[in-house]
DNA sequence: AAGAAGTGGCTTTTT
DNA sequence: GCCACTTCTT
């Protein structure tokens, strides 16, 4: 078969490049994926390389199912020893490590080949415990806001001395004495966290001369997707493994990197012709997958960058339906729009599929919900994955134990879980003891059995679960690991206290857990062991199990990667959403928010629809704010745009201003003039002014006895009149600033002189004010 | 020691 | 609205 065939001019280029560096700069549905596929193949065929000297490293384990299938397809199947290796970084680190990482312990002391890997529930656990021993509490910072801190430090290769060295506060010692620790007990207990495995395989690589030559040696050609995606360390590997050939072909698309919060480092791409000077460069810039239209929309948003190569996508397929445009009132009334759509939409073709992409999970809820009340079934991408549910994670955490005792996270969750009668202070006593004396929690219990310091009856129960761990650690080293997990399940009571528990929940539980038994078992069929089987539910990502032919899928924008669907919406296109209120302050993650609309936007073959609300609840039962719509919105050209709004399609005057008032003063009991024939609020309002008269700041009377306040120690040039006001500027009001100009306020905090509006001026973004000095007039 | 009931705090995105 | 953590109860 010709591997050329059927390709336009630059894939062919692409395909037929052997030797030396490539890059690819392929533009969102250019055919990447057959590109390389179509490469791999060649390079089998028309050029004799084994395919094992291959190695294409990809961003998820379902891109590399994908490669690795559509490989074996194009070449009408091979066995897995003439199989090229399709991997992603983390799995092809943990096999490395797995596989030749012995010496890695002449760097990291303590370390084996068993280690075990922590993933983020296991890092929060260890920093709890270590917040805990360092007087420390979520107050100082948040257990995972201290995880991505470290995680920071290490993928930016600054030790806890440098942060020492470096620090100009003692909240900056406090952590630098906790990333230390961090470090610590991850060796004490042998394990890796995610940043480990690729930063512990590059050490690996560049201290092991003779372990590098024989990767160079095997991988003689190597493809990296994604590339744009990758960060330090992945780039530190990629130069590692190619040393020596330099048959290195990079593949990806600076416009759709989206992972810089998460260390990837887009100079990667942009600069790969500095670090490769004789690399050959080639551009698929020609889209298979969206309409006119729709291409036109993504690229006019994204041209918005200025951190960019630059290129514009064509394409010969025809226009298309214009862009769908729905302001809905609130987040309720978008997703019902969402449903409504969607029915209408498959109802008309069933054999299309819809995808609803959002910027956070929580936006879920609301769209499920409507999908619901439609009868629609849907699957949803994200949020807490099969790994990550407490009783997998116990029963993964006995194995564990089992294979690795020193794995101090994984014994304290599974200590008394079932209850067995080892108690808080039990277990808080063993963790005194390990800290002081410097041992696992596993080696702390054997001591202190040895040395009889427990109560008789924590001391029959810590007996009673050492041997139980020991017999079935003794067990694990013959037996299949399915029957293992059973005996663990079925002897440590784990099934019995599901059976007797009344939560409707447990059902759902113990039918997970013969799940797991149920991949256990395929796992175990396919010859793979505990390390293998604990590896892969490390490694999984939810994203990789989302089944595309599914009608209607809901996912985030972040996990739509790669992924194309018929028909798209995109929901929540809100200033402070998306692009989100984390972003609104720095160009580059502006940028980047930006780059995350055009890869949503791209994602579609021929309908794409853009809502938005007006307002939004953003927590439960909490307030309700006024948001304005994203400014991507309105970087989409109007002539590509029908506007599906309501208040437009009936050409009426906005009321959803006045009704949302409305509801608002009614749940705050407030008079605002709006709602005087209704008894029941003017009664309620007068109750409560009774009751507590200073107690509501947002009250006309309060905020008279505020005002006149003199504004203290502030330069006297920029002190406006305080402006006394009839009703208070809350969510929603609209204002004028001297220097902005008009703006909505998104929100409220503090009362009297205290009290800050958080406001979003169009063209300026969102600002912050003291509304005292503001100088702000109402609209 | 172990469950039940109540409270605060918070939400980007993820291999 | 949910989760984790605390306090209360037996």
């Amino acid at each position: 078969m010709d591997f050329l065939e059927g390709l336009n001019p630059q894939q062919q280029a692409a395909v037929a490049h052997v030797e030396g560096p490539l890059l690819l700069l392929a533009g969102a549905g250019s055919g990447k994926t057959r590109v390389i596929t179509h490469r791999i193949a060649h390079l089998i065929e028309a050029h004799r390389v084994p395919g094992p000297c291959i190695l294409a490293v990809t961003f998820t384990n379902k891109a590399a199912e994908e490669m690795r299938q559509r490989v074996h397809n194009l070449l009408g199947g091979l066995s897995s020893r003439e199989s090229p290796v399709v991997s992603t970084f983390h799995s092809f680190c943990v096999r490395l490590l797995r596989r030749d990482g012995d010496r890695l312990a002449e760097l990291r002391p303590g370390f084996t080949k068993k280690f075990t890997i922590y993933d983020e529930d296991d890092q929060v656990a260890l920093i709890k415990s270590i917040f805990k021993a360092t007087g420390l509490d979520e107050k100082f910072m948040s257990y995972r806001g201290a995880c991505s801190w470290i995680s920071q430090k290490k993928s930016h290769k600054e030790s806890p001395q440098d942060v020492y060295g470096a620090a100009t506060d003692p909240n900056i010692t406090r952590l630098a004495s906790v990333y230390e620790q961090y470090e610590a007990r991850l060796r004490q207990a042998n394990a890796l966290d995610f940043d480990d495995l690729l930063l512990e395989a590059v050490r690996l690589l560049a201290h092991d001369e003779d372990l590098r030559r024989q990767y160079n040696q095997r991988f003689e050609f190597v493809m990296i997707d994604e590339y744009q995606d990758t960060n330090r360390t992945q780039y530190e590997l990629i130069r590692l493994l190619t040393g020596s050939h330099k048959n290195l072909c990079v593949v990806g698309d600076e416009d759709q990197s989206i992972y810089g919060w998460r260390g990837a480092d887009i100079r990667n791409i942009l600069d790969f012709e500095h670090d490769y000077p004789n690399a050959a460069v080639i551009r698929l810039e020609q889209n298979y997958r969206s309409t006119k239209n729709i291409l036109e929309a993504a690229s006019a948003v994204v041209a918005n960058n200025t951190e960019r190569k630059g290129k514009w996508l064509w394409t010969t397929s025809g226009a298309g339906e214009r862009i769908a445009r729905f302001e809905a009132f609130d987040g309720e009334q978008e997703a019902l729009f969402i449903a409504d759509t969607i029915e209408k939409l498959l109802t008309a073709s069933p054999e299309d599929r819809a995808a609803v992409l959002y910027r956070t999970n929580f936006q879920s809820r609301q769209i499920e919900e409507a999908l619901r009340r439609y009868g629609r079934k849907y699957v949803v991408v994200g949020g807490f994955s099969f790994y990550q549910r407490a009783e997998i994670k116990d029963a993964l955490a006995y194995l564990k134990v089992l294979s690795s005792p020193h794995d101090s996270v994984s014994v304290l969750r599974i200590i008394n879980t079932p209850a067995r009668g080892i108690g808080k202070s039990t277990i808080e006593q063993i963790e005194q003891y390990a800290l002081e004396n410097e041992l696992s929690i596993w080696s702390a219990i054997g001591r202190m059995l040895d040395e009889n310091v427990f109560p008789p009856r924590a001391e029959a129960a810590l007996r009673t679960f050492r041997n139980m761990i020991q017999e079935l650690a003794a067990m694990l080293a013959t037996a299949k690991v399915s029957d293992v997990l059973e005996e663990i399940l079925a002897r440590t009571g784990y099934i019995k206290m599901l059976e007797g528990d009344k939560d409707p929940e447990s059902e759902s539980r113990l039918a997970n857990l013969n799940e797991l038994i149920n991949a256990a078992a395929e796992a175990a069929e396919r010859g793979e062991g505990v390390a293998e089987f604990l590896d892969h539910a490390a490694l999984v990502s939810d994203s990789d199990n989302l089944d595309e032919r599914a009608p209607v899928s809901l996912l985030t924008l972040h996990n739509a990667k790669g992924l194309e669907f018929p028909i798209v919406f995109l929901a929540g296109l809100e200033e402070g959403l998306f692009p989100h209120m984390r972003s609104l302050d720095s160009k580059a993650a502006m940028e980047e928010e930006r780059r995350l609309c055009y890869v949503g936007m791209t994602r579609a073959e021929k309908r794409l629809f853009l809502t938005t609300a007006r307002y939004r609840r953003r927590w439960g039962g909490g307030e309700t704010e006024a948001s304005i719509p994203s400014r991507f919105l309105s970087e989409v050209p109007e002539a590509l745009v029908q506007d599906l709004s309501p208040r437009k399609r009936a050409g009426q005057v906005d009321l959803y201003g006045e009704r949302q008032e409305v509801r608002e003063a009614a749940r705050r009991n407030l008079y605002t003039g709006k709602t005087y024939n209704s008894v029941e609020n003017i009664q309620q309002f007068f109750n409560e002014r009774g009751k507590q008269p200073a107690a509501a700041p947002a009250t006309p009377t309060a905020i008279a006895k505020v005002a006149p306040a003199a504004p203290k120690a502030v330069p006297t040039t920029h002190i406006p009149k305080p402006t006394p006001r009839a009703k208070p500027l809350r969510s929603g009001s609209n204002i004028i600033h001297p220097k902005y100009g008009r703006g909505t306020v998104l929100r409220r905090e503090g009362d009297g002189d205290d009290a800050k509006l958080t406001v979003s001026f169009p063209g300026y973004g969102l600002k912050k004010l003291i509304e005292k000095y503001a100088g702000i007039k109402e609209e």
